[in-house]
DNA sequence: CATGAATGAGGATTCATTCAT
DNA sequence: GATGAATGAATCCTCATTCAT
């Protein structure tokens, strides 16, 4: 529903903004231009709806990811794809990797265990997607031997890790743009 | 002081559990061994107290991450010996990381705005050091042309990323033998 | 707002009951049969009830002086309507008088100094008008040639004074029945 | 012993700048330049430490009256010297007037009702000692045949009012100066 | 006597959640 | 479906008082 929509769309800006604890339903209430009480009409809580928000958004990195994989030609090309559009994903969702991206979906620690387990499960699930690609590029030999969870791994971190630097000097420039570099980086590694 | 130490070492464990809102003055007390007055003996208020633990523990990473920089006789062995330096504090201080690495100083979003700006400077300032070595490697050619803090960035991304993943999989195996994956993924990539 | 009046009609009495300080919102919040939750719903903080509570009240008082100065034929009369009115105002707000009328607007020291300034003015203002009719009163001659500062400072003193007398012997009798003797020791004096 | 008297001066400072419930023990304890348990060594609680306070003031300030009365010829030179007396102890314990004098003992009314009482105790009696020069001025037909009860009321009311104004508007020029307005208003009244 | 670290009861305030309208 | 006033549990912090040294 509409209202559901716009009351997300409320809390993802909040929540960005201040944190699970820090956010107010009165705030998010607000912002969404509803009365408090409406929130609990689409929401049994606030804890839900932050991860109604959470699954949501996995959600669709996990199918951009799936699918810009399947639209490759080879492995090499489906990695190279995913650093695009995870870099592409955040940048959309800048507010939102606030939360997300906090290394592993260990964004606030505070956040209910019930939550945490969720969303721990979650990230792994979209782990193991990527962990894929790279199994597949092992086994034809595009990559080195090494342990494809381990490369999911790093990938990955460096992949946050420019996320989240982009996101804390203020977001100049176009995120996207780093993609070469990690490209670079993680295919021929940083020795001359 | 003795006292002081306790006291921050139960705020610790509090905080590593449950987040800075999470976690309860009464609670920390109790762990602590000390009544909830005790704590304001100490500490001017449960963020000042959160900010001690910050700043040592970053102190401390600093300190060791220059002093195993300095120790070596090239860059590269600079680099490698902070890798190993990075996973052993973290191996160490695996309580503290779940609030520390959570990604680029943004633990929690929530955090009020003065420690944030704190932790970030902080931050920037450690990213400063490694970006140090980066840019000493290249300089002598030992690493490709690339702006040091692209290497920096990347770099710390993977020791994260492995530590974030060595503690959400129930920490087992040692995290310091991670160490040879990332410097043969960071200096030679993952290309075959 | 109903609700508003009566949470500031219990603070009344527990405030004059209790003062400022060993009044607990608790207990306000109990003697207006709402939840302790609600007073903030009104009110900023206990120190903004406070004050919103001196405020009506004074003003209150001021309109009341005003309108009985303007009201009498001549400046004595004022006086005397005056000291009548003013008699009548603290029997109908003796609970209130408890805190109002401790000398000059200096009710608890204790009181923030935010608090302490706004209410000092208060009293000022509500001197000068007072200090209106004396002057009146002296320039027509029907009063001596005396600072009309003082003698609005010395009737004052003196209404002051009984009324405190009156609550503090347990309120007895009437206290505007004191107007007689107040004027006239005021306009005759004491000597035989 | 000179250390009670080193802490009570200490205590009459604090519970003058902020009355009893704003004064801690630790600024008491600091401004005496002694322990905060040493307090304790010499006052049972901080309530028994303000009674002391005021006891000692009251006790001095009685005596004072009872003095000057005696010393005077006539009552109505008992009442002028009693006014002067009054004035000048008040300017000499200015500090602690912000205290004592808030109308009639009811200082802060917040304090503990077994103070209250004691205080009003006190106050009652040296009102009684004022009333009794009125009544001999009366007998002697050197006032006007007014309830001595009031005589006293009004005078002390006209007293009160005048230092606090001087202690509100800060404490310009002499306080004792005032005694002749106060001497004039009170036996011959404002009536030109 | 003197200290000051430690205590813990107590109080102001916040905020997720409910429910009568 | 909406509302928003009302609730009250939960939390941080203060400060008088004690007591081991």
């Amino acid at each position: 529903m509409a209202n559901r929509e716009a009351i997300l769309s409320a809390a993802e800006e909040i929540f960005a903004e201040k944190g699970f604890y820090a956010a107010t339903t009165d705030e998010i209430a607000e912002r969404a231009e509803f009365s408090k009480g409406a929130l609990y009409l689409y929401f049994k809580s606030k804890e839900e709806m932050f991860l109604s928000l959470m699954r949501e958004k996995v959600d669709r990195l996990e199918k951009k990811i799936t699918e810009c994989i399947k639209a490759a030609l080879t492995p090499i090309e489906g990695i190279e794809n995913l650093i695009k559009a995870h870099l592409e994903f955040f940048e959309e969702n800048k507010e939102f990797f606030q939360i997300i991206a906090s290394e592993r979906g260990r964004f606030e620690m505070g956040v209910k265990n019930r939550m945490r387990k969720e969303l721990m499960r979650r990230f792994q699930s979209y782990l193991k997607e990527v962990e894929g690609v790279m199994k597949a590029a092992v086994e034809i030999k595009d990559l080195k031997s090494i342990d494809p969870n381990h490369l999911a791994i790093a990938l990955i971190g460096m992949v946050h890790s420019f996320t989240a630097q982009w996101i804390l000097t203020g977001r100049e420039g176009s995120l996207k743009e780093m993609s070469s570099v990690i490209i670079r980086l993680f295919f021929e590694g940083a020795r001359a």
